[in-house]
DNA sequence: TGGTGTGAAACTTTTCACAGCT
DNA sequence: AGCTGTGAAAAGTTTCACACCA
């Protein structure tokens, strides 16, 4: 039935759904596109083609009822059942993520974590104990976990996907700085706090240079001629 | 001099540089746009448009000299010059950010930690002492903070952000889940953590139903006439 | 010979603009 | 009268394929 929703879509969808869930908080029993829009910082007209792709669930002349449209976002987006994660790496991200309340508000719960440092295994970190990664297979089967996510360095990034992977994982989410190659139907994303940062700087940068490039400009324009060139 | 590169370019080169910092390591003076790409993970026509935006840096017939690529695309980059940054929110996440190796790695300094706690400030947090949010104008001027970092949670970010705009910073991360608006002339980047779930949740849960799908028409093949679609 | 650099084609995503429904 | 849903245009990105050059 469902047909297939556009990559660039899917990932609006969980913006859109938070910033619904604080409409529903604050009341709200309907939504026009320019609304939503608004709070969630894209345009109306993508709003409006994105739930499209969800089916015709708004109403014209009105917008779209807040409870409906969560409801089906969460229903497309998976979010109706809940989602067992492991995680494997528990330094300091390994234990933030542990502790991130924000992961279990969506339905996705931490049932194991995972090191391999002899001194860590057996320690109890947000709650849970630290485990061994050898015990991968057997949590992966009785906690029914289906995402992996790996907050390791990055050397042991490639070995701990091909365990997950062994283990039946079949989606996992990378935070180390390594590219991590998985078999064919094994679903890879990954997130670098530090290409972040390094992309802010490139843009950062232009605008200095910018800034510059117009700073010399007023200069000749008030020790000489004016500049013609706009550019 | 330097031409507009395309964003999806941006995104792109600080992955290049970790492969060709990782290369040149390993000793090696010269790669082609396949061995590039196949350690990436891309494939090598990207490789060679993204690079044509930064110039003519390679010598056919034998590849691009390593050293003098990862030079460019630093240049280019803006990591020629470290980078002061501030983390705003001492909780799990920002201990974790102050603690990441891969900033300093790659020309990022944390300059300061801020929170508005007052149990917080003052503590001792990776060799620096949590400051309060006041302060914030001072530090940017006193080291140079070109980029901050909203570390809090989502109820925090938008006055986290005013404050930042204020005192000078121009470039924003934003960790937490929540819509930040910043003035024109400000770039604000964010990574949602939970996002990313949500984004593999629905493609695992595709998987799944397509499974399902092969699974009933599997069960139908072999209980009576072999299914025509293949879809 | 081998691999870059790049026009042109193919595909994806965004934006426009308005018909059509409530 | 107002807002959705969507074709069609525009913009951006990826991939192809090959001229060109060390």
């Amino acid at each position: 039935m469902s047909r297939t929703i556009p990559e660039a879509t899917v990932g609006r969808l969980p913006l859109y759904l938070r910033v619904l869930v604080d409409l529903a908080e604050a009341g709200g029993g309907t939504v026009s596109s320019e609304e939503l829009a608004v709070a969630a910082g894209v345009n109306s007209a993508k709003v409006r083609k994105d739930l499209s792709y969800l089916g015709s669930y708004g109403t014209r002349g009105v917008g779209y009822d807040v409870a409906y449209l969560i409801h089906q976002i969460r229903r497309e987006l998976g979010l109706t059942q809940h989602w067992g994660i492991v995680i494997v790496g528990v330094g300091n991200l390994g234990q933030a993520l542990a502790n991130y309340r924000g992961f279990a508000e969506r339905g996705f719960q931490v049932a194991a974590l995972i090191d391999d440092d002899p001194e860590k295994v057996g320690r109890s970190v947000g709650g849970l104990a630290v485990r061994a990664l050898h015990e991968l297979p057997g949590i992966v089967r009785e906690a029914e976990v289906a995402i992996g996510v790996i907050a390791t360095p990055a050397s042991a990034a490639q070995d701990v996907a091909d365990h997950m992977v062994a283990a039946g994982i079949r989606s996992i989410l990378n935070f180390a700085p390594a590219v991590v190659t998985v078999p064919e139907g094994v679903t890879i994303r990954k997130v670098d706090l530090a290409v972040e940062l390094q992309i802010l700087a490139y843009y950062e940068q232009r605008k200095a240079a910018l800034a510059d490039v117009r700073r010399r400009g007023k200069a000749v324009a008030e020790a000489g001629p004016p500049a013609t060139s706009r550019s």
